[in-house]
DNA sequence: CTGTTAGCGCCTTCAA
DNA sequence: TTGAAGGCGCTAACAG
């Protein structure tokens, strides 16, 4: 690889001049310029970031951490979060932490030792990230938490409404009829569910309709876990008027275990989930879906990590808290209780 | 951030020590070492990689870039290259070129300047990489091509075997008694479309089926496009009684050309398709699918590079071609063909 | 405008 | 086993 000093060598000129002309920050005579462009072209000269960076202290460069790219909902937020990177002339390190806490948190230090400027973080969902969280903060690196929001740590976050998003599902689905409805959430443990869950439970109790305990089902993240339990619940109680889950995994398990059991939506029962399946317009029927602006909170996301990286030193600024509208799709699997009796 | 020198001077040894005991490569006695943890717990000292780098030469980074991450095949490739690298000590830089030429120039050009060991690219769909990855490659930055494979370029690649896939899913559309069946394509300039392509040509030749170059569909991976296509076509020619989509977004868009004509799969007509759609089980019909290696595909790349970067001089060695086979999940879109006549 | 030079933080001989 | 020192490639003063 060739380096500034073949090309100022090759040129004629001095490693000062050819930073120049690279960097465009100090004016270059017309005639040396052309000659240390065609140095570069001909050496096929790629500035050393790593030894910019060196010197400069700026890597130009955010990370971000995700429990699952998997899970469609993320790429979108990579997606959000790279673009406004791109716009600041900044990458993005995308890793995945395959919600484990250990790999969160090697990958928390990575990221630290790689020096990159700010970190967009969606903890794992069993982790207890909160002192890393802190000395990260100490350090002078700014973290935005998004989607998942931890408890009690003063941090700036980005995600959807949670509680008034589960509200309008839910409203949406009592407005077509439905009284029983069954709640399938993701981990309890993360505070987004719980907060769905209570939107879902101050909706019921504005319609007036009796909170019954046996119809929240608290699950995972893994269909397979909850495509048992809602299988398990299908066959031992009485059957709801509609099921609404939280998130998009949920959703593919509570899916799985209707098909298992021969339920057919909309006709036995009523259907809603947060989150996109991709397809969910492809479904016959076509699945209602609380959509979440996924590539907006990427996005913003990242622009509080500017915000901060612009003014280092004004770090004492309140966290901020920013919480996204969600909308509702509705389609063909909410399509209306058909009372049975 | 403290430094080095910091811990050295807290613990009250030299940083040659310091870095004795962090690297751990050269022995230090029990005394210092406690003596020098200890400080760099104190101070939450971690190593600048960056410094490091420069020093080594070494980034123990490589980079991968995607046409599309929200196309759910890509984040698999991504988890099993990650996978691969977090083996070898190294991390993984993944990026989206959004199918374009310019910007997956443009990060070719990011990912050599921030000096990653090597690279791993799903070429962009209309793009002409050829003389860059040949630079790349002189340079001493090892390329490994995969899923698409762009021609007559001596580099690493790993791809499913392409035409064996198609084969085996035209067989299989013919085994069930189809005989009209349409082929929905991505790009043709993309040589792996191609090669399913003739796949499907050679399947239907050995079945004695006559060539309906009618039945031969070529799209691109923009589903609204292909969903447009469809539509045209089923209105258009005697309808097929079977469509096999050569890539998952193609299949996204045949799908919502059914739904949009009032097609029912498979009473109508049979569906089979390469990639899995994240929901092909639940689909009523589940949906008949090639499943291709995508986690296997990004690890193997990825020990491809390992392999190119541990011996660097020996660069002359033969490129290496890794076709991995696919599977077929048979599902009920292809229940079989209901003559109608 | 152009050249010179001092580090950025770390690793790695090399001596002691 | 420990310490001292050079230098990786680059930028940013600064001097000319």
């Amino acid at each position: 690889m060739p380096t500034i000093k073949e090309v100022a060598d090759l040129a004629g000129v001095s490693v000062g001049t050819v930073s120049h002309v690279v960097s465009g920050s100090v004016p270059v005579s017309e005639a040396l310029r052309v000659k240390v462009e065609a140095a570069i072209r001909q050496l096929d000269y790629h500035p050393n970031h790593v030894a910019r960076s060196l010197k400069t202290s700026r890597t130009r460069t955010l990370g971000i951490i995700v429990p699952d790219m998997t899970i469609p909902f993320y790429p979108l937020v990579i997606r959000g979060a790279e673009t406004a990177a791109w716009d600041h002339g900044y990458s993005l390190i995308a890793v995945d932490s395959t919600d484990e806490a250990d790999r969160q948190k090697e990958l928390l230090t990575l990221l630290r030792s790689q020096r990159v400027e700010g970190i967009l973080l969606v903890v794992a969902a069993a982790s207890e990230p909160m002192l890393q969280i802190a000395r990260l903060l100490e350090a002078g690196i700014p973290i935005v938490c998004l989607d998942r929001i931890p408890e009690k740590l003063p941090v700036d976050s980005v995600s959807v409404e949670d509680k008034s998003a589960a509200a309008m599902g839910a409203d949406h689905l009592i407005a077509r009829g439905y009284r029983r409805i069954a709640l399938v959430t993701g981990p309890v443990s993360l505070t987004n569910e719980t907060r769905r869950l209570h939107g879902y439970e101050e909706s019921l109790r504005e319609a007036d309709i009796a909170l019954d305990r046996e119809l929240i089902w608290h699950g995972n993240v893994r269909p397979e876990d909850v495509a048992a339990l809602c299988r398990e619940k299908f066959r031992s109680i009485a059957l709801p008027d509609a099921v609404f889950c939280t998130n998009g995994p949920t959703a593919l398990g509570c899916l799985r275990a209707l098909c298992d059991c021969g339920l057919n939506t909309p006709d036995d029962i009523g259907f809603l989930t947060f989150d996109e399946l991709t397809v969910d317009d492809l479904f016959r029927p076509a699945i209602t879906t609380v959509v979440q602006p996924a590539y907006e909170i990427g996005f913003q996301a990242a622009e509080i990590l500017f915000d901060r990286i612009q003014r280092k030193s004004d770090e004492a600024s309140e966290p901020r808290t920013i919480r996204l509208p969600a909308s509702l799709k509705v389609r063909e699997s909410t399509r209306g209780a058909m009372r049975r009796e």
